[in-house]
RNA sequence: CGGGGUGUAGCGCAGUCCGGUUAGCGUAUCUGCUUUGGGAGCAGAGGGUCGCAGGUUCGAAUCCUGCCACCCCGACCA
């Protein structure tokens, strides 16, 4: 492995991608835009995996699987979803291969009667599915979670953060009636928001699209939106109240408690093998990844220092002691006991992956009965009693959950900017990204503009933004909230 | 799909303009010895369809023709 990476400064791209490359999260594979997730990328997802389905389970929702084809017609009954989709699914054609005169061939005698295609997204084949489970209220809610892969043929792929095939959960839920679809809306973009803070430590705004961006066939669509070390925005996890939308396109009715028939209420709600790049790039320096502690494979790793190899039987027996203290503890922790590589090359190789907290124990340790500990975030180092190890430990591993996410919400709060004239926004955009709060007149062909002028997008109407009279920045008509504005991923 | 670029050892590259030893360097790998508190040192070894297919030539990584793949920049997107 070559020493070093590339700082963000000199180029913040090929910094993230050195990362995702020497830290052994993800690689490209022999297909264009498909990625191969490394083992030690995959224990990350496995550790978000289990919190996001924890909580789905938490708030009522069951686990269950639909298939990856799905017929052509089925997906163009929906005439928005449609046109959103359409430029970027992979179909399937035939269902057989044979020995041709090139080596293996396509048997043309082999051509399926309706095309099918790879999902992009599985409302469809989900609505078909609910039409046979919906009759009367009393089937209603409908509260279902897939975790799955999904195929959209991208043109420009990068690793986790747009790549064309990636693994996702899609929540898909049926509802009697308009206000319990909004609040489902509500309630698992709440849940997203709780994850990306507490669990990924990455700070985020919840907020409303605008209708350019919402979900092909969403009658709204909410985002919580991340903001990156490069000053660039992160849409990290999306819920869309689809409205009746779907039950329409799929005709699925339920008779309600007077005897009447009305379409479903429908929401649906994801987040991606994306929320790995958001986690990359929120909190890694140009040493390499830095984890939050409560996503971290490894938690803590044990480099032993030793000469001879009656140091090493010492060091170890310390080391394992540790070991299963930090175990009974709950806390994941690798012993290195590996004699091919040194301490040095240890060190520098932990810190690229990111482990929160690394011990190294050597004969003056013994001595002095202590072990030093050193933190991945601010890198410093303590030396700490044999004793108080655990203790130390268990404090560490809370101050760095913490000390991450603050710091990400500090980088956010100093990046981001409350902007009144166009003039500034077009040169403090490309000076200084970062999230730009600025009235909007609420017309797509604004927003549209703006765009084409500067490449910067409204990332999302926020909720929680105060009421305040003011005139769009570009075509000062009134407008009573600041939106955000900035570049994106 | 438009514009630009690159294909040579696992990875990163030189050599190509101007054809001519046995195709080279860094790194990684393997062996041995010395090492081990921040990516070890020395010595030795193994590893190549020079992207693919034709052609020109006594001779092609190098020149010509065709094809393929990948990367970057645009249009589209979680």
């Amino acid at each position: 492995m070559s020493k070093g990476i590339t700082s963000r400064k000199e180029n913040y791209s090929q910094w993230y991608n050195e990362i995702v490359s020497k830290a052994d999260l993800a690689e490209n594979s022999g297909v264009r835009g498909m990625m191969v997730i490394k083992p030690y990328g995959y224990a990350i997802w496995e550790k978000i995996q289990a919190q996001l389905d924890k909580m789905f389970k938490e708030t009522g929702h069951e686990n269950a699987y639909f298939p990856l084809l799905i017929p052509k017609s089925y997906f163009s009954k929906e005439a928005s979803h449609v046109d959103g989709f359409a430029k970027e699914c992979a179909v399937v054609t035939h269902y057989r291969l044979k020995a041709g005169a090139n080596g293996i061939e396509v048997d043309p005698d082999a051509k399926l009667e309706e095309e099918l295609i790879i999902r992009p997204t599985s409302e469809t084949i989900i609505w078909s599915t609910y039409k046979n489970w919906i009759q009367s209220y009393r089937d209603l809610p409908i509260l279902v979670n897939q975790w799955a892969n999904v195929v959209r043929w991208e043109m420009r792929t990068r690793l986790f953060l747009r790549t064309a095939e990636f693994l996702w959960q899609e929540g898909h839920t049926a509802h009697s009636n308009m206000q319990e679809a909004l609040a489902e809306t509500n309630q698992m973009l709440n849940v997203y928001a709780e994850f990306a803070e507490n669990w990924l430590a990455v700070p985020v705004i919840k907020g409303a699209k605008t209708p350019n961006e919402r979900f092909a066939g969403a009658l709204e669509t909410y985002s919580i939106e991340a903001l990156m070390q490069d000053g660039k925005a992160l849409q990290s996890g999306t819920s869309h109240f689809l409205g009746q939308n779907f039950a329409k396109a799929f005709d699925v009715k339920f008779t309600d408690k007077e005897g009447k028939l009305d379409y479903v209420w429908a929401t649906s709600w994801g987040v991606s093998t994306r929320l790995m790049g958001a986690l990359i790039m929120a909190h890694s320096d140009d040493l390499g990844l830095v984890l939050p502690p409560k996503l971290a494979p490894i938690q803590v790793v044990i480099v032993p220092i030793y000469k001879s190899e009656e140091e090493f039987n010492a060091v170890s027996k310390t080391a394992l002691e540790i070991v299963s203290e930090l175990k009974a503890k709950n806390i994941s922790v690798k012993f290195d006991n590996r004699d091919t590589h040194r301490p040095g090359h240890k060190f520098a190789e932990y810190e690229l992956k990111g482990v929160p907290v690394r011990i190294a124990i050597g004969p003056k340790d013994l001595e002095k009965g202590t072990v030093e500990i050193a933190r991945r975030d601010t890198l410093e180092k303590q030396f700490v009693s044999n004793s108080n190890i655990t203790e130390t430990i268990e404090k560490l591993l809370e101050d760095i959950q913490k000390n991450i996410f603050d710091k990400a919400l500090k980088f956010r709060e100093e990046s981001t900017y409350k902007i009144d004239s166009y003039e500034e926004f077009k040169k403090q955009i490309e000076e200084k990204p970062g999230f730009y709060l600025a009235h909007w007149d609420g017309t797509p062909e604004t927003e549209e503009k703006i765009k084409n002028e500067t490449k910067a997008t409204i990332r999302c109407i926020p909720f929680d933004a105060p009421e305040e009279q003011g005139f769009c920045m570009v075509t000062g008509k009134p407008s009573n909230k600041r939106v955000i504005f900035a570049k994106a991923y």
